[in-house]
DNA sequence: TATTGTTATACTCTATAACTATA
DNA sequence: TATAGTTATAGAGTATAACAATA
């Protein structure tokens, strides 16, 4: 098999939205808790970074920072998120993922995937080997985020 | 490297979303001409499938009909696409690509497959590899559309 | 009555432009 | 003046419910 970019390109284009929207609508499903693939994002990165700033998620997001805003009101205004003032810089903003929201990003995580597994299940383990190394390969390529914290202070 | 099929999950639920906000940013720049990813794909299925209904384009889309009936109407406002009664069966509607929503597609196509050859370009071939292999198993497994006109008449 | 599709309505995602508050 | 963030506004994606037209 001769490679071309242009030839992996061509299947990542092809494919890649496929995957997504499964994604998608399983998170919408009640099954799953109902949020939507950027809520449960968001969510899973302010888990991981306890008191991160509104352009960090931007920037993890790659949303501008109004987007990000808006994003964050819904989480808020659902329950799943606080916002405060940071103390050293009043101007900053300081997210925390509330109990029940982290509540529902487990149910959304472990439910997602599930179905995924699923999907996945009837697969030789050797497939599912090479899409574990795609995928690694993938976000080393596409990822926006690595030591992010680290540069952005 | 032991894979289970939750272990492939958690990856692709990871990175998945990742790549695919890459594609739509590329293709919302003007470099691309502006389709969003539906409008690229429904724009791409109705171009291999000339004439076909609004339900093979909700199918293949994996949407409601009420949501591609409104996908189809941003297409043919934009001078894209055309939407015609079916002679045999006056309920049933017949798209079609226009010259200029031809020209668009191939722009778009064209521009978003640069883009993303120029991320995998420093890739080892042999990863590009990983990642066209992954993508035809995903596909695989996640396709809506396999023999979807034979199926659907 | 069943099928194909649209209209009405409501939310979310996302962007750009303009603004406020703090540093 | 520069930075962090929000508000205003607008277009698009998507769903459910209700409807119209055709078979």
């Amino acid at each position: 098999m001769r490679t071309t970019p242009d030839e992996s390109a061509n299947e990542l284009l092809d494919v890649v939205p496929i995957v997504m929207r499964d994604i998608r609508s399983e998170m919408r499903s009640r099954r799953s808790h109902d949020l939507t693939v950027p809520q449960f994002r968001t969510l899973a990165f302010v888990n991981r970074n306890t008191g991160s700033s509104l352009l960090e998620v931007a920037n993890f997001m790659g949303l501008t920072p109004p987007s990000a805003s808006r994003l964050v009101d819904v989480l808020i205004s659902r329950g799943f998120m606080t916002r405060e003032e940071q103390a050293t810089d009043r101007r900053r903003v300081k997210l925390t993922v509330t109990r029940r929201g982290l509540a529902v990003l487990k149910t959304c995580r472990e439910g997602t995937l599930a179905h995924l597994s699923d999907k996945l299940s009837c697969l030789a383990p050797e497939d599912r080997e090479g899409i574990v190394r795609a995928m690694q390969t993938l976000r080393s390529v596409f990822a926006t985020d690595t030591h992010k914290r680290a540069l952005l202070k």
